[in-house]
DNA sequence: AACCGTTCCAACCGCAAACGG
DNA sequence: CCCGTTTGCGGTTGGAACGGT
C-alpha cells in the first residue's frame, strides 16, 4: 500500500481510528494504520488522536482561567508547549501553541522596563512579578457596556495603578476618569499593558514604570504612540 | 453578489529524544 | 556503545471561514 492520504481527516477515518484505539488501544503507532484500514501515516494518527479525538479533550475556547495559566507558564517556561499542556488537563500543546500564536504572541512582545527607586524594591518588584507578571494584551476591546476602550490616540498621560498584590486598582487616562468603566473589571481579571506594536516606527516609544513610596505601582507614560487596552474577563469578552 | 484581505487552526514538516535489539 | 526505529516536540503553513467593501 502505497498511497498515503494527507490533508483533513474525514469522518469515517476519525471512527476507524477511534474504533481501532478503543478496541486495541495503542501499541504503534507506525503499525497501526494498516491494521486499522487507513491510508495515513502513523505519525497523522497519532496527531489526530491526541490532538482531536481523545476522550478527555476538552473542547471550545479557553476559560479566563486558563488564559491566565497560560499567559504564566509561558511568562516563566517560555515556548515549552507540551510543558505548559501537562499542567493544563484536556489541552493539547498544538492547542495552546495555535492559542499562543493567534491571541498572545502580538500582545507579549513588549518589555516594560522597570526602575526602582531601591535594591530592596527592585527585589521585592521581583518577586513580585515572578508570582504574578505584568500581563498584556488585546487592542480593540469592548468594555462593559460595549463602550471601546480605545487610548490609541493618546497625546497625554495614561496611568494603571495596582496594589501591593499586583492587583489592578484603577486607570486614569488624560481627563477623562474611566476609573468606573475599571471598575467594574474584577480582581480575577487581567489587566493587559503594552506599549503600541504598530507604533514601532516612532523614535522614542518607551514606557517606564514606576514605582512609588507607597509601593503602588503606577505605569506612565506620555508618549502619543503609547496606548493601553484593558482585557477584560467578562462574559462578553472576546479573544 | 463578488472580490479581497485577514484570522485561525488542523495538520504538516524536520529534527531531536527515547527506545530497544 | 551503536544504530535503526519509533515517538515527541515546536515551527510553519494551506486553506476554510470570516469580515469588510
Amino acid at each position: 500500500m502505497d498511497y498515503v492520504k494527507k490533508g483533513a481527516w474525514s469522518p469515517e477515518e476519525d471512527q476507524k481510528l477511534i474504533d481501532y484505539i478503543m478496541k486495541y488501544g495503542v501499541w504503534n503507532w507506525s503499525h497501526m494504520p494498516k491494521f486499522a484500514g487507513l491510508s495515513r501515516t502513523g505519525k497523522s494518527c497519532r496527531l489526530r488522536w491526541i490532538n482531536y479525538l481523545k476522550p478527555d479533550l476538552k473542547k471550545g475556547p479557553f476559560s479566563m482561567e486558563e488564559v491566565e495559566f497560560v499567559i504564566r507558564m509561558y511568562q516563566s517556561l517560555g515556548n515549552k508547549w507540551s510543558a505548559i499542556a501537562k499542567e493544563l488537563p484536556g489541552r493539547t500543546d498544538n492547542e495552546i501553541k495555535n492559542f499562543y500564536h493567534t491571541h498572545l504572541k502580538k500582545h507579549l512582545g513588549t518589555k516594560v522596563e522597570v526602575k526602582p527607586k531601591s535594591r530592596k524594591k527592585a527585589k521585592q518588584i521581583e518577586m513580585s512579578i515572578q508570582k504574578k507578571p505584568l500581563i498584556t494584551t488585546c487592542p480593540n476591546i469592548q468594555g462593559p457596556d460595549d463602550q471601546s476602550l480605545d487610548f490609541t490616540n493618546s497625546s497625554s498621560s495614561s496611568y494603571i495603578t495596582f496594589d501591593e498584590n499586583y492587583d489592578f486598582l484603577e486607570i486614569s487616562y488624560q481627563d477623562n476618569d474611566v476609573t468606573s468603566i475599571v471598575n467594574q473589571v474584577h480582581d480575577d481579571n487581567i489587566v493587559i499593558l503594552e506599549s503600541n506594536p504598530d507604533s514601532s516606527t516612532s523614535s522614542s516609544s518607551s514606557v517606564d514604570l514606576h514605582i512609588n513610596d507607597f509601593m503602588d505601582v503606577s505605569v506612565h507614560s506620555s508618549n502619543v504612540d503609547f496606548w493601553l487596552d484593558l482585557y477584560l474577563a467578562a462574559d462578553n469578552l472576546k479573544i
